[in-house]
RNA sequence: GCAGGGGUUCCAGAGUGGUCAAAUGGGCAGGACUCAAGAUCCUGUGGCGUAGGCCUUCGAGAGUUCGAGCCUCUCUCCCUGCACCA
């Protein structure tokens, strides 16, 4: 216990020493090249943090700290995303301000932070709460206000019942709120929105730029959701009006045979109203959104519809085709969805309700009958019954047709894309105030930049139901920046991703009064050149800042379109099988392991147990470990010597080969084993080499390496130092093959000891060891290994006889010469 | 359904064409040191063999290759994300 007790004095020591002398705090400086290593601030909830939090932290220390002793200027903030329903929520039940609330957390998760010793630069620090912070999101608000950007419009929103506000589509995953788990419903408010939709292609295109796992790219073309295809003109019956439906697939135009029309569509209304059909149609239509929200989950979903009396035309067959309602057709495309025999979903409908299909591709051009078939025929072919596109392949006719339906005015070649535009309004206080003013007689005004920041007011009463901001009458009342008449301000507040959409661009001069940040400080240091954070932002804050990054460009405060050129997202730690939370109950403290073992001990283990990309189990034993391995570390600092080692200098070299390339790509187990492995395989070492280990382990653990460092008589900061440099020409293969050589040679006398004592009883003490003449000396080298490793009295004999040392297997592989041993 | 990632020896997890019976850590077994325990260190950990080897193994099957955990194809199971998206 008291080794633990003096370990947690050296890292005391220490994190005071960093702090003292600022060595982490940077500058720009245009003569080094620089390293902005960011990890995604957190929101300052935790009264403590866990393993899970010690892995995320430690893993982007580690990497700071590696490129930092690499000679690179390494930015490394912290920060916090401090603005959010949490502390609204403690201040309605227990009447502490928003604001206290959330600087107690502050402060708390500060102090366990820095317990961790990671080599942030606190003069950096920024909260997104402050309105030194917040003032700058006015400011780009009321810039995109001013290019169209940002805008107010009457949409349908997701509400949340309970948390009383609207939600973002990706706040409302699968009908259900993210925060609270409650049924989001459908409503129509008048609501600020960021048109992100005319970023999609750019947002799209420039996922190609940058090095992100290939999962979260997905993820975000999933979102964006571009399809390419064709809006198709379809008559209605005995009128003018024309359908228009999107489809990918216009191939198969030739075969369609009835309409579906979503339930949502403003056209059911035109197309029933009435006629006989209308009652039943629209008490089909109440039934489909009533359960939609909830059905959306369930796959196995019955398809339903419902005819609507109407008939179209085909306008490629000119055959009269009936419109149904149905419950798979969405407010997608154009909200009307063609079907026919070719897809498995619109075959399976029509024959519940009978409808007539027709295939126009088959295997080899010649026409088959949906008749003969169960369920739809899906796989590409040939085309039949296509006019002019008979006999062609139907994958090589689809453009063809496209531009044919273009030509002759009865389709038109259109992009579609899932990304809606982003919904900014929020109903609740603890938020950016959006910085507009209602004028009777201007209308809506944006607020005059140089009355920024709209501070958010004391004087709210946060227990009625509803949005806080709209109790405080010194807020609300104000005057027109136009007219100088009364207005009112505006009551939504900003949703928090626009705090976390250029948080990263104010680090780099977070303490400027007159700009959002000095446009030459921002080029210097940005695009952040890793990134690291959870998956679980993968859509909404990483597209967001992506779009905030190309927003800003346009509007020429920064010369860069991506801002995060690396992004590295992490893996999970459980425990028990479980995530590691607080609800769960299985957490494991970051003070209870570095009271008991070090927090360099936890640091190792969790950068040693699995590469930092994968979810890892928490394991109790494991920490054993990687304590045990520091105390040998500690205990290497008694084996020096003066002995020059060409054999020692060779694995040392080979080690920062190894270990530089494996930490280069976040494989830190990788580059702990091999420093390890060659810290564990030694006799004794020179206090240079000694010294080259920590460094190789002083990203990993900062602490006692610095101590060690230190009793070596160095008076600088060894993460300061600069990163070991492998030297190529001290590294001799010839070594590594003489170690092999005689490792086998151990295992094999050691095998063979085994079997003749445990099986026959006979004691042996000496080893006779033939060998081929050419690797005599190599033997020779390593006897004292095999004397010590094997308890014998060893002797090697170089002998001719080939034959003895080839043997050919009867596979005909070809085996390295192997020694012959002889007991006694 | 679509997309991304996986299935390795008791466990976790390395490993992308021979140097692989497969790193490393844990567990387990044996040994050294101790009166003893703990700590520490050493050795072993698919099977067979009184040497150089042989046999079996990396989800299943097939293929490419002189040679496959590693490459190709099919199947299967698991995870993650998206989804009545036409």
């Amino acid at each position: 216990m008291t080794e633990f007790a003096k370990m947690i004095d050296i890292e005391k020591k220490w994190q005071k020493a960093w702090e003292k002398n600022k060595i982490f705090e940077v500058k720009e400086d245009s003569k080094k090249k620089k390293c902005y290593v960011l990890e995604m601030y957190p929101y300052p909830s935790a009264s403590f943090l866990h393993m899970g939090h010690v892995r995320v932290y430690t893993i982007g220390d580690v990497y700071a700290r590696v490129k930092r002793m690499q000679g690179y200027n390494v930015l490394y903030p912290m920060g916090y995303d401090s603005f959010g329903l949490p502390a609204e929520i403690a201040s309605k039940k227990e009447g502490i301000s928003p604001e206290k609330y959330t600087n107690d957390a502050i402060a708390q998760i500060m102090k366990f932070q820095k317990a961790l010793g990671n080599s942030y630069d606190w003069s950096r620090i920024l909260s997104s709460h402050e309105s030194q912070y917040y003032k700058w999101n006015q400011f780009f608000f009321i810039k995109m206000f001013e290019k169209g950007i940002a805008y107010k419009k009457e949409a349908p929103v997701n509400w949340c019942e309970i948390c009383q506000s609207v939600l973002a589509n990706e706040e409302a995953e699968a009908g259900k709120c993210w925060r609270c788990g409650n049924n989001v419903t459908q409503k129509n408010m008048n609501q600020w929105f960021f048109k992100i939709t005319d970023y999609a292609d750019r947002l799209l295109n420039d996922l190609d730029k940058i090095d992100w796992p290939e999962r979260i790219k997905t993820m975000q073309r999933n979102w964006i959701g571009k399809s390419e295809g064709v809006n198709i003109f379809f008559p209605l019956e005995n009128s003018n009006k024309i359908l228009e439906t999107f489809t990918t697939r216009c191939d198969t135009i030739f075969s369609v045979t009835f309409l579906c029309i979503a339930p949502e569509s403003p056209l059911v209304n035109e197309l029933t109203k009435g006629t006989k059909y209308e009652k039943e149609v629209n008490d089909f239509i109440k039934k489909v959104t009533k359960e939609k929200i909830e059905d959306r989950i369930n796959e196995e979903k019955e398809k339903e519809g419902i005819f609507t009396g109407k008939y179209a035309i085909n306008p490629t067959t000119k055959e009269k085709i009936p419109i149904y309602i149905s419950n798979f057709a969405v407010m997608y495309g154009t909200g009307i969805v063609m079907c026919d025999a070719h897809d498995k979903r619109d075959f399976r409908f029509a024959k519940k309700y009978n409808i007539p299909l027709k295939f126009v591709i088959s295997k080899d051009g010649k026409p088959i009958d949906p008749k003969d078939f169960k369920d739809a025929s899906v796989n590409d072919g040939i085309l039949f019954n296509s006019g002019e596109f008979s006999k062609t392949n139907n994958k090589e006719a689809l453009p063809k047709i496209a531009s044919w339906l273009e030509k002759n005015k009865i389709g038109k070649i259109t992009t579609n894309y899932k990304i809606r535009d982003w919904m900014i309004s929020r109903q609740r206080y603890w938020g950016t105030p959006i910085p507009v003013v209602y004028c009777d007689k201007c209308g809506v005004v944006p607020v005059s930049e140089k009355d920024l920041p709209v501070l958010l007011p004391n004087d709210v009463d946060f227990k009625t139901a509803g949005n806080p901001l709209a109790t405080s009458n010194k807020f609300i009342n104000t005057l027109c920046p136009k007219c100088k008449g009364k207005a009112k301000r505006e009551t939504d507040t900003m949703g928090g991703f626009v705090d976390s959409s250029w948080y990263f661009l104010r680090y780099c001069d977070n303490k400027n009064k007159e700009k959002p940040f000095d446009i030459k400080k921002v080029n210097y240091w940005m695009p952040v050149d890793q990134y690291i954070g959870g998956a679980e932002h993968a859509v909404m804050h990483l597209m967001y800042a992506r779009f905030f990054t190309k927003v800003l460009k346009d509007l020429g405060y920064i010369n860069f379109d991506e801002p995060f050129s690396k992004l590295f997202t992490l893996g999970i730690v459980y425990k028990d099988g479980h995530k590691m939370s607080k609800s769960k109950g299985n957490v494991v403290l970051q003070t209870d392991i570095s009271n008991k073992y070090g927090i360099d001990a936890a640091r190792l283990f969790l950068m040693l147990v699995c590469s930092p990309d994968k979810q890892m189990e928490w394991s109790d034993e494991g920490i054993e470990g990687a304590s045990r391995t520091i105390a040998r570390l500690i205990k290497l600092s008694e084996k020096l010597s003066n002995k020059k080692d060409e054999r020692l200098d060779s694995k040392i070299n080979k080690t920062i080969k190894v270990a530089t390339n494996a930490i280069d790509s976040f494989e830190y187990p990788k580059a702990i084993i091999a420093t390890v492995n060659a810290m564990d395989s030694l006799e004794e070492i020179t206090k240079e080499n000694y010294e080259i280990i920590l460094k190789l382990l002083h990203p990993i653990c900062p602490h006692i390496t610095e101590e060690l460092w230190h009793n070596l008589g160095n008076k600088t900061y060894l993460s300061l130092e600069k990163w070991p440099v492998c030297d190529e020409s001290k590294i001799n293969d010839m070594f590594d093959k003489e170690d092999k050589l005689v490792n086998d040679l151990c295992e094999d006398i050691n095998n063979i000891l085994r079997i003749v004592q445990e099986k026959h009883g006979q004691s042996v003490s000496k080893a006779f060891v033939y060998v081929i003449p050419n690797e005599l000396t190599m033997y020779q080298n390593g006897l004292d290994i095999v004397k010590r490793r094997t308890n014998l009295h060893t002797k090697v004999f170089a002998v001719n006889d080939k034959n003895k040392y080839d043997p050919q297997n009867k596979s005909g592989k070809a085996k390295p010469n192997k020694p012959a041993i002889h007991l006694e």
